[in-house]
DNA sequence: TAGAATCTCGACCTATTTAGTCAAGTATCG
DNA sequence: CGATACTTGACTAAATAGGTCGAGATTCTA
């Protein structure tokens, strides 16, 4: 599993959304300039997290999106799954996005095996971790501050 | 960490020397046959292992390639590593391919803080993997063999 | 010692992915 | 109405992935 820049600002920006969650929308131009993204990209990114389901947005003059599920009900690994495809290293041991591979018998090849482990060690993190519980780390990391866009994220 | 097909390749490769280890040198046309892998390609792999001082190469008529250390000596991270870079999912958590990025304080970032995690339980795992451990687990699936090509790898 | 077998080295190629940019359109608020 | 924000789809440049190829250097063996 790596991370790509534009997977990378996918967490950025849901943690942010996850910071002010229950306090309306933000619009897409104050966390490109709070988290230095470039807005147009983000704007690609934050529509595409749209239609997976992970944010709502609203249009017009007050607009801006917000999660659209609770932060705890989102997982790391959703989250990445949907933005990198498969965690594991290789197809053949993706259980959601398995993929064949050429050797003649996946139940006897050693290589799997290993693979399959590493992708377990990698699921058994992120399936742990919550938007919830990355904004928890926020407020331990930082302590508490009055207003949540100023959480360095 | 993902695993391209020129890493999964070296690695095949570098298991059936591993399971040769001790009788001679092994043609890059008999592993590139017996894996099903492009031979030229395997050329360019093998070429790339021997200037890391994971093999060594013999030319001439009974030329071929083997283990430069013993197979418990070459973890799958070193071998990962060289192949692939970093095992991190993102750069500012790899020990070894280390960069920084752009926010503004590593140590007060959450994110970095869960892929911190997940490196570890990468590394943790590849680390504790060597060639020896995979041949083992070759022998262990499939039963001892005659001859180590006719092992599935 | 010629010739066949084998590795060696570097250049080259094509398709896909990554990281963005941009223009024109649509909805919403005051 | 008009300003503000999201929406949609097309476009681009650079890097990476997955190979291929030709010509050269070694080594064995007959």
């Amino acid at each position: 599993m790596k991370l790509s820049q534009r997977g990378e600002y996918a967490l950025r920006a849901l943690l942010v959304l996850g910071m002010n969650h229950g306090s309306g929308v933000v619009r897409i131009r104050d966390i490109a300039q709070q988290q230095n993204i470039p807005r147009r990209f983000l704007e690609q990114i934050l529509n595409d997290l749209k239609s997976a389901g992970f944010v709502l947005s609203k249009r017009g003059v007050a607009g801006g999106y917000r999660l659209q599920r609770g932060p705890n009900e989102i997982s790391l690994a959703d989250i990445i799954r949907h933005l990198e495809g498969p965690l594991a290293p290789v197809g053949c041991v993706s259980v959601n996005y398995y993929q064949r591979c050429s050797c003649p018998d996946e139940g006897k090849c050693a290589i799997r095996s290993v693979m399959q482990e590493v992708r377990d060690a990698i699921v058994g993190v992120l399936e742990g971790v919550s938007v919830a519980h990355l904004c928890d780390r926020v407020r331990d990391l930082q302590g508490p501050l009055e207003n949540p866009l100023d959480y360095i994220i």
